[in-house]
DNA sequence: CTGAAAGCGCTAACAC
DNA sequence: GTGTTAGCGCTTTCAG
């Protein structure tokens, strides 16, 4: 690798005229510029941000950490971050924690040694006390929250989400509506657990602890959970279910299958985050979407603006808004007549909205 | 952030003994060494990547580049590269090139300044051209090949698995096999094309040039191929498809879909690499499935056996295996009698083998 | 076994 | 406008 000796050399300038022209074209003249230019161009000179980065303590990198890369929800939230940081000339280094704290904290470490300037963190539940090691270092918190005092943060409205999902449920007239939800000490999970909760007192319906099953979102999480459910005596079983999150929502689904059970004529879900899985399965899943990719990037955008001096007063919490995308996974409840579970006629599809048309760009 | 000055004041040593003993504990004595890992424990201090890289020429780092993030194939393949990467103690940058030559060029360059001591390119169309300008970074070309000729390679079996998908619709009685093939400068593209040229041949059949379609890796390429295929008049509508990746496969059973074929009654379709899309979308796909996470895994491996002075005779090509796996979306053709499209009820479906249990792990 | 000192490639004072 | 020089944090001779 040509160093900025080589240019300068061939140049036929000092090494900081070099520099200047290439970082300060204004500070050097128009003719000795143009030299430097074609001498680096030449050799194919590329910066040693190593080098760059050690002098001047600004390395241009931020650190992302995302707690599932093979979940389209968190690589989208990813390439969202990237694209963004990459219009700004910043390049942001990705690791995953896999759900695990541990992993997540070697991560963190790992980061430091590189000295991004700044970090995106989808947090585990060791996330806050991970931090502390770490103060100076500016934190974006995405899609969950540590629940840190002064935390940046950018989130969706998972209130509004898990309420609206619920609440379609009710107006459909299911009474019994299962929840599948993602850890306690994740606060999505949390967020979406209480406003069911809330939703179903809003309606005079009882909450059933019953009915709600915790899982680390993942996939095989949602199918146990909704093995479990779905298996109680027909008089107890849900009607509906509500999945807290896109991975443990496949596992539902095909635990529904498992048990011959037709969604939606005997089972309604809705899940949470929408997909091109629950796109184009059979039937075309209703979900809470979010806008994962915009997402990644204004959490991208709100880290950047808090790094450069001038933004110093930016917006500590941005709030995305959730959408309940009506498709073919939900309907009014079979009605039990026998106390059987037998597939009830009157079952008619919900009024939908345009979902599955050409494939996306 | 502390540095090295730090924790050698702390302990009472000069920096380099500090250096030693964390780098080389057994260039220090016992008790000396203690010393500093204590004060290096209590003071958080973690290695300047920075300086040690500049000064050992040594990042400890390597750079990937995939095409397409999104795609949970190269998702699978980034983390089995990030697994094994970290279990080396080395760690992985990863940039997306959107198949895009000139986004991966930008990659390249960028990726440069930080001086990887290795490279893993998914390549795109233009990397042969690219390369030429780092010719010192060892390499290892992923899933695709550039042709280089000492180019070390990690790729999977496209010309028996496009072979194997041919094969399996030609023994269930298809005679008009339509291919949406990727583009023809990536290498994936021409070796399953071939593999599917080579098979009719065998089998006596002729290479209809007008059911062959290409597209460029994405869901709509499909989509649009299928259209397309799927318009021609019955009588020379393929009544089988092999599709050259996942995406497209999506895109082509959505335009199945569309036209109210169904699979595999009315269009028999093989997919190239597994999903779980393909596992769980109805009916579940036939594909030709490829070990995505181990080509990750065995490129990293590769590489890092390549990079120890000691492996220098490692071996440059490696090939995975591919496997066809059967499910349910292919059939024998149905016999047309009035030449209209209309159902059959001599189709059956194949043999299948297991496929759609609970969840994966 | 430990310390002093040089130098990786770069940029920012500071001179001229 | 340009050159000289120091120093970012680290490891590694080279002495002792």
């Amino acid at each position: 690798m040509p160093s900025i000796q080589d240019v300068a050399q061939l140049a036929q300038v000092s090494t900081a005229t070099a520099s200047r022209a290439l970082s300060r074209p204004d500070m050097v003249a128009q003719t000795t510029r143009e030299r430097v230019l074609k001498a680096a161009r030449q050799l194919g000179y590329q910066p040693n941000v190593l080098a760059r980065g050690l002098r001047q303590g600004e390395t241009r990198t931020i650190g992302v950490i995302v707690t599932d890369i093979l979940n389209p929800f968190h690589a989208t939230l990813a390439k969202g971050i990237q694209d963004a940081a990459d219009r700004h000339g910043y390049v942001a280094f990705l690791f995953n924690s896999d759900e695990d704290p541990a992993k997540e904290r070697r991560a963190l470490d790992t980061l430091r040694g590189h000295l991004p300037q700044g970090l995106i963190l989808v947090p585990t539940s060791g996330a806050r006390e991970h931090l502390k090691a770490m103060p100076d270092l500016p934190v974006v918190e995405l899609d969950r929250v540590t629940g840190r005092p002064d935390a940046t943060t950018v989130t969706t409205d998972n209130t509004g989400g898990g309420a609206a999902a619920t609440r379609h449920l009710i107006e459909l007239g299911h009474t019994r509506i299962g929840m599948i939800v993602g850890q306690q000490d994740i606060s999505t999970a949390t967020e979406r657990h209480d406003a069911y909760r809330a939703a179903l007192h809003a309606a005079g319906l009882t909450y059933d602890p019953a009915l709600v099953l915790p899982g680390n979102h993942r996939e095989d999480d949602g199918y146990r959970a909704a093995m479990h459910l779905l298996s109680l005596p027909a008089d107890h079983r849900p009607t509906a279910l509500f999945v807290g999150n896109n991975e443990m929502t496949v596992g539902a689904v095909l635990a529904a299958r498992a048990l011959s059970l037709r969604i939606p004529e005997d089972l309604s879900i809705v899940g949470f985050d929408d997909s091109r899985w629950a796109q184009t399965m059979t039937p075309p899943l209703t979900v809470v979407a979010q806008p994962a990719y915009d997402l990644g990037v204004q959490a991208c955008e709100l880290l950047l603006r808090r790094l450069s001096a001038s933004g110093n007063r930016t917006p500590a919490r941005v709030q995305l808004p959730t959408t309940l995308i009506l498709r073919h996974s939900t309907a009014p409840p079979a009605r039990p007549r026998s106390g059987a579970s037998g597939p009830d006629p009157s079952a008619a599809h919900p009024p939908v909205t345009p979902s599955t048309g050409p494939p996306r760009a």
